[in-house]
DNA sequence: TTGCGTGCAAAGGTTTTGCATGGCA
DNA sequence: TGCCATGCAAAACCTTTGCACGCAA
């Protein structure tokens, strides 16, 4: 199993990137923000250095990359529990960008099915379902 | 209801752009591939005229945008029959970088009981599942 | 000391926009 | 004729890469 994020030195800017992400649970970050961030407060991080550590620490699985829209750029999350994600499914709402986690049998059936019938074997911490919740759904309704 | 994909003239460029698509059912075709096709066989279009008239059939539901990687850019794919549960799901190997359309019953269950059961409704086109297929497990095993 | 991490700047892509021209209705 | 669509080129963006320097171990 891969776990240190610490794949090499401990440096303040990886730090800063990690505590960025961290304070900010399920919700979707650009790199744009976090550049934004880190240059507010003093501090000065490099672009190339926050999509180097940001490429490191989805490799390491300790965030998630998502692209919602080509136009908007890659979002980065925080994974809480990285360790217990794998018994559940994601579903992420595009509207109110609220990331939902289901735990359900169908989703184990599902997954066993794709993998007895298709042949492919899918990996829940790296996906994500996207759609609409149903609060949002509501709100759409006025 | 929006319908027309005529919300204006009908031009020859706009013809050859949806024609490409429709002979090339369930595939994700990229603007750039586009561009490349209706340049090569005498015709000239125009980058911007691509990406315009993408946006508007997207808009009229014609077809579908994917963005599966933002380094990659976006992709279009046209719909043969939006109204049916000719749609399906898509299976991207994250080893081989290959991408699986899914049309399963399975998934159109899951689909519906996810959005009765817990009031989500998933964006097929959005959604993406990630793993790896069976040719490169089986690659892995030796 | 060793070599990875960082910043800066430049490069590489995709997608968008401005403007004059061309073509549909 | 009126206006939308097109092309071209430039711009705007996001992301990656090269290189010299700095810093962790």
């Amino acid at each position: 199993m891969k776990q240190n994020s610490g794949g090499g030195y401990k440096t303040k800017q990886k730090e800063k990137i990690l505590q960025y992400l961290i304070s900010h649970p399920n919700q979707h970050i650009t790199a744009q923000e976090i550049s934004h961030h880190l240059n507010q407060n003093g501090t000065t991080v490099g672009t190339a250095t926050i999509y180097r550590q940001l490429d490191q620490l989805v490799h390491d699985g300790t965030i998630r990359k998502y692209t919602i829209d080509s136009r908007t750029g890659a979002c980065y999350e925080y994974l809480p529990d990285a360790g217990e994600c794998h018994r559940h499914f994601h579903l992420k709402c595009m509207q109110c960008e609220k990331l939902y986690h289901v735990a359900c049998e169908h989703l184990c059936e599902l997954e066993a099915h794709i993998l007895e019938h298709h042949g492919f074997q899918i990996d829940q911490s790296k996906t994500v379902l996207y759609g609409i919740c149903e609060e949002c759904r509501e709100k759409n309704k006025n």
